[in-house]
DNA sequence: CGGGTAGTACTACGTCGTGTAGAGGCCCAT
DNA sequence: ATGGGCCTCTACACGACGTAGTACTACCCG
C-alpha cells in the first residue's frame, strides 16, 4: 500500500463518514472550506480509484464513488505495514503494546480475548 | 514524524543492526551491493541526522552515526501514527488485534499481561 | 431546436521529497 | 608539498501530489 496525501486523506474522510457513494460535486460541496475547482475533486477521486482505495460506480453521467475498504481496516493495514518494516515483529509489537495508553491496552486486551474464546 | 524513502531505510536498517556508531565509509562498504558513491550515502546520512533518526559524533575528521532510537521504537511509533489517524482508535485497535496472526497475538498478550502486573 | 449546465476525460504545471552524485576545500601522512 | 580521504555545498532528475484548465458530451429548459 501506499500513504496518502493531505487532500487525499481529507476526501477519504469525507468518504469515510458517509454510508451512501457519493458524487464528486457532492464530495466538493463538503469540503467547501478548502474552497478547490471542481476538477481538482475529480482528479483525487480519479487517483484515489486508481489506487483502489475508492470503488465507482455510474449513476446517470456521473459516477458515485465509495471506499473500498473502512478507515479501521486501513488504518490497521498500515499498523501492519509498519510492523513489516522491522526483523523483529515480536520485539516491535512488545513495544507497541507498551507505547499504547491504559486505556487502549485494555481495548487491546478485550479484543485479543474475544479472539481467543472463538 | 515521517516516512523513511528506500534507500534512507537500508541506512537505518544497517546503522540499527550495529552496536557502534559508522563512519559514511563504513556504512558504504556495507551497503556495497549497491554501488553508491560516497557522496550519496553522506548526503543520506546527512539528511536522516537533520530528521531526527541519526546522531553524529566526531571521530578525527569524520563523522560517526548512530541511530536516535531503537527500529523497535521507530515501528512503534509508526503504528502509533497509524492509528492517530483514525477518529475512532478503539475500533482500529481492535481491528488491529483481529488482524495479526496467532502468534502474534499471543506477544501482544504477554506484553499487556506483563504491563498490567507493574 | 439551440444554448446553458453538469459531468467526464485528458493534459498540465509547480512543488517537494528522495536518489544520486559532482566540485571544491581542508587536513594529515609520507 | 602532494595526494588521498573526508567534509560541505550544490545540483539535477523523477515521481507523487495539489491544483486546475480545456475540450467533449449529454441533457434539460425555454
Amino acid at each position: 500500500m501506499k500513504g496518502l496525501g493531505e487532500l487525499e486523506r481529507s476526501i477519504m474522510d469525507i468518504l469515510w463518514a458517509q454510508d451512501a457513494p457519493l458524487t464528486a460535486r457532492e464530495v466538493g460541496r463538503l469540503i467547501a472550506d478548502r474552497d478547490l475547482a471542481p476538477t481538482t475533486v475529480m482528479t483525487v477521486l480519479d487517483r484515489l480509484t486508481r489506487k483502489g482505495f475508492l470503488t465507482r460506480t455510474r449513476d446517470g453521467r456521473a459516477w458515485r464513488y465509495e471506499p473500498g475498504a473502512s478507515r479501521d481496516a486501513y488504518v490497521a493495514e498500515l499498523m501492519l505495514e509498519a510492523l513489516d518494516m522491522t526483523g523483529d515483529r515480536s520485539a516491535a509489537l512488545t513495544r507497541f503494546a507498551q507505547t499504547v495508553s491504559g486505556s487502549e491496552a485494555d481495548i487491546l486486551r478485550k479484543a485479543l480475548t474475544e479472539l481467543e474464546e472463538e
